[in-house]
DNA sequence: CGATTTTGACCAGCGC
DNA sequence: GCGCTGGTCAAAATCG
């Protein structure tokens, strides 16, 4: 059961106009794909107004969806993202965190990097890279969420008894990543995270659902 | 046999 | 500096 809740978000968002959603969700982040240009932090707090105001969320943006919807919440961190690469728009600085990531991180993250790619990155100065997540009631881990994923990772993190898994979008170029794990407190809640946009669409010519395509455009 | 997963090693960052 | 931690690599194992 419960193969891919996303499905069931669908029913809230339908009568919404497609292109509406984005904006008003606050995902569309007015940034190109390439990821040359941070997900700027004064957008971050808008869209949680937005989420608030269209969606009736909670003002802790957690909220349970009627109709059998199980997404709890949405999160997106403004300053806990970073990443390596070039830059061609504007350079940001590392800042504090606001803690605003999720409440089940306590700490700032930073984009671990290979010795390999760090002599290639030599120079080049870190770029954010947008980041969400949302928590899910399901049983199943892995959320089909139309892209195509290698896992490159497992890793044990403290205080927690599931480990936590990494995967990388399997298309050439587009370096998104996501990591999957399951809350302590909750082992029936999943935690997915995304890192950065996707550069092309989701091709997987086959079982996209409309359901599922809208939902994808909804999110990434 | 190519694609993917598994798994320990390795690395950078951080706090002390 | 040292140890801890989370993120990634990469070789081997496994899958389809």
């Amino acid at each position: 059961m419960s193969t891919t809740n996303i499905v069931n978000h669908h029913s809230l968002f339908d009568q919404e106009q497609d292109h509406e959603i984005p904006m008003q969700m606050g995902f569309n982040i007015p940034f190109p794909p390439n990821m040359t240009l941070p997900p700027l932090d004064n957008c971050h707090h808008q869209s949680l107004k937005a989420v608030q105001k269209t969606r009736e969320f909670d003002d802790h943006l957690t909220s349970s969806f009627g109709g059998g919807g199980q997404l709890l919440s949405l999160n997106r961190s403004k300053v806990n993202s970073w990443a390596w690469g070039e830059v061609t728009g504007s350079l940001i600085g590392k800042r504090s965190s606001g803690g605003d990531d999720q409440h089940h991180h306590h700490h700032n993250q930073q984009l671990g990097v290979s010795a390999i790619k760090m002599k290639k990155m030599k120079g080049r100065r870190k770029v954010r890279e947008p980041r969400f997540c949302f928590k899910t009631m399901s049983d199943v881990d892995v959320l089909d969420d139309g892209y195509k994923w290698r896992k490159y990772g497992q890793k044990v993190v403290k205080n927690t008894q599931h480990p936590r898994s990494y995967y990388r979008c399997t298309q050439d170029n587009c370096r998104v990543k996501k990591r999957v794990e399951r809350l302590a407190e909750d082992p029936r809640m999943v935690i997915t995270t995304y890192e950065g946009r996707h550069a092309h669409s989701p091709s997987n010519e086959l079982e996209e659902s409309q359901t599922q395509s809208e939902l994808t455009n909804f999110f990434w």
